[in-house]
DNA sequence: ACCCTGTTTTGACATCTGTCAACCTAGAGA
DNA sequence: TCTCTAGGTTGACAGATGTCAAAACAGGGT
């Protein structure tokens, strides 16, 4: 998974077309971020060092048990780290998933759009 | 949409906690990528100037209806734009809606993780 | 040992999503 | 006008997803 910053960085979405298998292991990460509830959640972990669960639910109108559900989504993503430190569990992003996806996006705005044909 | 170009630069996800709202208008197009065959249709678009949907069905094993189907999910996320010209369709990624998500994205990998704590 | 609080898991349910077959629409050409 | 091809739309259906209530689990404190 620390490998993949090589992928990220040499082959973008932009320059070459992604191939199925690079595809299925992008896209849950897209996935996960593409509900509200947890983007909001993202950029709330993303924003401090670490954050604790008892400081995201209150957040949101929501049970604390669909709270639980959008984060084992974000972790199961490879997104986020959670660990339990005595009656709290704090989560902190993944900072090299994030580089990951961001990589992807950010050179396709390079290209010309007229150029080619 | 355009002005939220400015949004993008100056509030990524890292910096301040997206609200609500933002989160209701960026999770779409996280969520429109979140598929591996629309991710793989958008590289292949962003790959070059623009492409006919001719050649971005036989690409899939998939029907027409549903190259078509997830086509429109990526316009109406406004990742991409479609124009007829005489009989074929030809598709163009939207380099805003792009930089937008980029934007987002890249900056959280800039602070320390392990600084602060 | 017991209870209390914070978090996750399980089960259930309504809604959303991906897919296809069948049909419809837009242009090009005869 | 008629027909052919490229794409899109509709309807239907299986499977995934978001949500909550209830139960289970983990630690801390009494």
């Amino acid at each position: 998974m620390v490998s993949s910053n090589a992928v990220a960085c040499c082959s973008p979405i932009a320059v070459r077309p992604m191939d199925a298998d690079q595809a299925a292991a992008v896209a849950p990460m897209f996935k996960a971020l593409g509900d509200p509830v947890r983007l909001r959640l993202m950029s709330m972990i993303a924003s401090v060092a670490e954050i604790c669960v008892c400081d995201l639910t209150p957040a949101f109108d929501l049970s604390g048990p669909t709270i639980s559900h959008h984060l084992k989504v974000l972790r199961e993503a490879g997104l986020v780290h959670s660990e339990r430190r005595g009656t709290w569990v704090w989560y902190r992003v993944k900072p090299e998933a994030f580089q990951h996806l961001g990589a992807l996006l950010e050179i396709s705005a390079a290209p010309t759009v007229g150029g080619t044909r």
